[in-house]
RNA sequence: GGUCGUGUAGCUCAGUGGGAGAGCACCUCGUUGACAUCGAGGGGGUCACAAGUUCAAUCCUUGUCACGACCACCA
């Protein structure tokens, strides 16, 4: 088997295997022995979107679960696809259209944009699915689905008309957040809420008929031109006299009336408020209960409209300035204090949001909130971590209504119809060219589109084939709807979970999804967000390519379980890589003896075949309860032991005397059972680290068996039981690490035989002499002796004890003394230390009295090997020192 | 302002009402025998601080300090 390297190359075993996987359809969910659906619904990248650090995460804690559950026997399918993410699509190819032909999309017009984007969408969109292949990812392709697709555009019709029908998606006049870049109304999760250095400007409102002066602080002093009313507290004791007088706004003069509101909040500012309810969110609620008029004073674009005065066409931010100094001029602008305070933000554009009063579409979530929180609350849909329901109940229980229109052109156009000539206003979930009432062809389709995250909130119902019958009946929804669980990040907890549930179960009565897995954010090695301006981001990509997808997957799956962030350090990714490699070692070590193992385990195994059997199952018992609960970081710390400490340094240790000896049938014992184990033990990495794990399967399986991605997962086995042997080979190993300690101690060469001399009790020197050859063999001695703790010790020498075996090393020539009595003394004050800690709690009567008789049971003994040990040491000193 | 979370080895982080752990980094020794992507060893922590509950607290409770994330109507 001289073929195989000594290290591992990841790069072609990764190109082949993938190319084997997904043409012979192997990502194509099967039914197989759990006889159960298990589906995952992929978030689905945006179709702008190049794979970075948090892709990969998403790739990999899904791939390894979906691989996981194939390999269970579910039918498992994972569905990938891509978003059409409005805004961010349209602003790529109007900024490829200026860039390259100076045009603007009203250049192309409406029809003939969006068939541009349609092209590029062809041609450079969606390159995040290629990339998601060097990743392993195993999802089925042929599910595949785009946002903008026929099927989830007739979902998201007939949900919309279903909606409309049932008045829950209303048209109104509301204040809403504009984005004065996008030209749009946006949601209010959409807003970013940003600490902005501002400032509280006081400003003097004259009071009619009156010398009284009514100061008002504000952040927003242009929006005066807005002004209708002033307010105060109504208990106010400074101003509550003023209620129902007129107060005069500056500049424009306008008399507006002082009203008494409980909202406003005495201690804040001046305790004395400017209402504008065309720009301001509690302002329009005041306005409503008191009935005052709106004024807007912007155009779509953030500049001040006719209301603006000579300001107009100036944004409010130049305007500011000017009317600041123009308040001054008129001696009406007290003060200017600096004041720090949040602003609303786009989350797209960066924009500074102006809210203002706009007719907008809305959707009414009050009851499908409540309906959503209910079905959390009762684990019909249950959160890992838990503590994340808390996130998604602070927003669906005091919900707001949702503004699903958007003033763009990409997306999903709004299914409401008007009649130019009857006035008639309907949702139609097809195209109608005649007026369903009184049949005049002057229709006209409302312009704007819907927010892309509506259509998002449908996707695990729209991909596998709602609300078509017939297109259910292929896709399978029956079997894989409600799926089984949902892996995300909690920055679209509100933004898509939520939205999500409350759809589903409003149109399928089920949830979408039973289990909600929020992974970790990945930052950086020091725990900042990977940013463009830091130069922080990790690129997928390049970490594939310089370490192997198997390293870099196991890496992040390693740092996930409930953690909320995973800092990414590459030399991290190296270590892993070198774990690969060591499995891929594992194996060369292995191949030249696979000859000779049978395929069947034989019924009568040795001490340390049992006991590796027995380390197997416990692995095997973990690793599946790990990965049932998204305890990535617990599968990946047990195997890894497992496999480097346990099967590695110990027992690929131990085999190799008996592989070389001339025992036929122990060797093809043993042979079997390294076979037998490894077979298991690529099988359980499977899921983490697909592709070395496949290739070595080639080598480990049999014939007529396919390949390891539809293999069996390793099961716990109840009825195995060897911890007698985990037991002993426990202090074997003990052991023989005292004898490497203390030989490293006196600087004997690892080749250098040795003589030690072991002294413990009798159940221990049985086992001892019968693990002879494998003690000489890794304590690198001659003949060790192994004799009673009452035998005699021997003279020149070293030693070290454990709590059941004192491990002598005789030595000829010279022995640094000071030194050793030195490591002896620490080795007795360390174990004093914790010896006396139990002693004291045996001389304690309350503990004696209270704790469980298990815990007594458990110090005591403690107490007692401790003492032996203490016994032994202290006994070695005396000689030494003698 | 509200909510949630975090504080454990140099770094990144697990963990448990009853013996402080891992990986990486570091130090020493070694290595042409599966693996230099390796081996054998080693040093290193007042488990943020304080009080309380308990026979027993790193773990539970309360408070303090520090940090972070998210939410919140920009007076």
């Amino acid at each position: 088997m001289s073929e195989i390297s000594k290290t591992y190359s990841p790069e072609e075993v990764e190109k082949k295997w993938y190319k084997t996987w997904e043409e012979g359809k192997y990502f194509k969910p099967r039914p197989g022995k759990a006889k159960e659906g298990y589906c995952i619904i992929m978030p689905p990248p945006n179709v702008t979107g190049r794979l970075h650090a948090g892709h990969a995460l998403d790739i990999t804690t899904q791939d390894a679960l979906i691989r996981f559950k194939r390999m269970k026997g579910f039918e498992a399918l994972w569905l990938p696809g891509m978003d059409h993410a409005g805004i961010a699509t349209q602003n790529v190819v109007e900024r490829m259209i200026s860039k390259e032909e100076g045009k603007t999309r009203h250049d192309y017009g409406r029809e003939k944009f969006i068939e541009k984007i349609w092209q590029w969408k062809e041609e450079y969109g969606g390159v995040i699915a290629k990339q998601q292949r060097s990743m392993g990812a195993s999802p089925d392709w042929d599910y595949s689905m785009f946002t903008m697709d026929k099927e989830p555009n007739q979902a998201v019709r007939k949900v919309f008309v279903d909606l409309f029908n049932e008045g829950l998606i209303y048209q109104s006049d509301y204040i809403i957040n504009w984005d004065p870049v996008l030209g749009s109304a946006i949601s209010d999760a959409e807003v970013e809420h940003v600490e902005v250095n501002g400032n509280f400007y006081h400003i003097n409102y004259k009071i009619k008929d009156s010398d009284e002066i009514l100061e008002i602080a504000t952040t927003r002093p242009e929006t005066l031109l807005g002004d209708t009313a002033v307010s105060v507290h109504p208990e106010d004791e400074r101003f509550k006299h003023l209620i129902g007088k007129v107060a005069i706004v500056p500049i424009c003069n306008r008399e507006v009336p002082i009203l008494g509101d409980d909202y406003v909040d005495i201690e804040k500012g001046t305790g004395c408020l400017k209402v504008t309810p065309g720009h301001d969110f509690n302002d329009f609620e005041i306005g409503k209960r008191h009935n005052l008029p709106i004024i807007n004073l912007l155009n779509g674009d953030g500049t001040l409209n006719d209301k603006g005065l000579e300001w107009k066409g100036l944004t409010s931010k130049e305007a500011r300035k000017k009317i600041v100094k123009k308040l001054d001029e008129l001696g009406q602008l007290k003060e200017v204090k600096p004041h720090v305070h949040q602003v609303g933000h786009g989350d797209r554009s960066k924009a500074v949001i102006e809210p203002l009063v706009s007719k907008q579409w809305f959707l009414n979530v009050q009851d499908m909130a409540a309906e959503s929180v209910k079905a959390v609350e009762d684990d019909t849909t249950k959160f890992y971590p838990k503590g994340w329901e808390n996130t998604y109940f602070s927003w669906l229980r005091e919900p707001r209504n949702w503004c699903i229109s958007r003033q763009l052109w990409w997306g999903h156009q709004i299914p409401v119809f008007y009649c130019g000539s009857c006035d008639h206003k309907w949702a139609d979930e097809g195209e109608p060219t005649t007026c369903s009432k009184c049949s005049s062809s002057e229709v006209k389709q409302d312009p704007d589109v819907l927010d892309t995250w509506f259509s998002s909130a449908l996707w695990p119902m729209s991909t596998l084939g709602w609300p078509n019958k017939e297109l259910m009946k292929e896709k399978k929804f029956d079997t894989f709807f409600p799926t089984s669980v949902l892996v995300t990040g909690f920055d679209i907890i509100f933004f898509w979970v939520a939205r999500m549930m409350m759809m589903g179960q409003k149109f399928t009565k089920m949830v979408p999804f039973k289990k909600v897995y929020i992974h970790a954010i990945v930052r950086d090695k020091l725990g900042r967000k990977m940013s463009k301006s830091l130069d922080n981001g990790i690129d997928p990509l390049d970490m594939v390519a310089e370490y192997g997808a198997d390293a870099f997957r196991f890496t992040l799956a390693a740092g996930s379980g409930y953690n909320r962030g995973l800092n990414l350090d590459p030399e991290r990714i190296g270590g892993y890589r070198n774990f690969i490699n060591k499995i891929w070692n594992a194996y060369r070590f292995i191949s030249p003896h696979l000859e000779n193992a049978k395929s069947e385990l034989p019924k009568e195994l040795d001490h340390h075949e049992r006991w590796i059997i027995g380390e197997l199952n416990a692995v095997s018992k973990v690793m599946n309860e790990s990965m049932e609960e998204f305890r990535y970081d617990d599968s990946c710390s047990a195997i890894y032991q497992f496999v480097y400490d346990k099967f590695c340094s110990w027992f690929i240790e131990l085999s190799k005397t008996t592989l070389e000896s001339e025992n036929e049938e122990e060797k093809i014992r043993r042979a079997t059972v390294l076979k037998y184990v490894f077979r298991k033990v690529v099988a359980l990495l499977h899921p983490m680290i697909p592709f070395i794990t496949e290739e070595l399967w080639t080598f480990l399986k049999e014939e007529d068996e396919p390949l390891l991605i539809i293999q069996d997962y390793p099961e716990f086995d109840p009825n195995i039981d060897f911890s007698k042997d985990q037991e002993m080979m426990e202090k074997f190993m003990e052991t023989v690490t005292a004898v490497r300690n203390l030989r490293a101690s006196v600087n004997i060469k690892p080749k250098e035989l040795v003589n030690f001399e072991l002294f413990a009790d009798q159940e221990l020197i049985d086992y001892y002499k019968e693990q002879f050859a494998c003690l000489s063999d890794l304590g690198k001695a001659e003949s060790p002796k192994i004799l009673k703790r009452s035998d005699a010790k021997p003279g020149k020498s070293v030693m070290k004890a454990t709590t059941h075996t004192e491990v002598f090393l005789p030595l000829e020539g010279v022995i640094d003394l000071e030194e050793q009595i030195k490591r002896l003394e620490k080795d007795l004050a360390k174990t004093e230390k914790e010896f006396s800690k139990y002693d004291k709690k045996l001389n304690n009567q309350k503990f004696m009295d209270n704790a469980p008789e298990e815990v007594r049971a458990e110090v005591s003994s403690n107490a007692e090997e401790l003492g032996k040990k203490i016994t032994a040491i202290n006994e070695s000193l005396k000689n030494f020192k003698s």
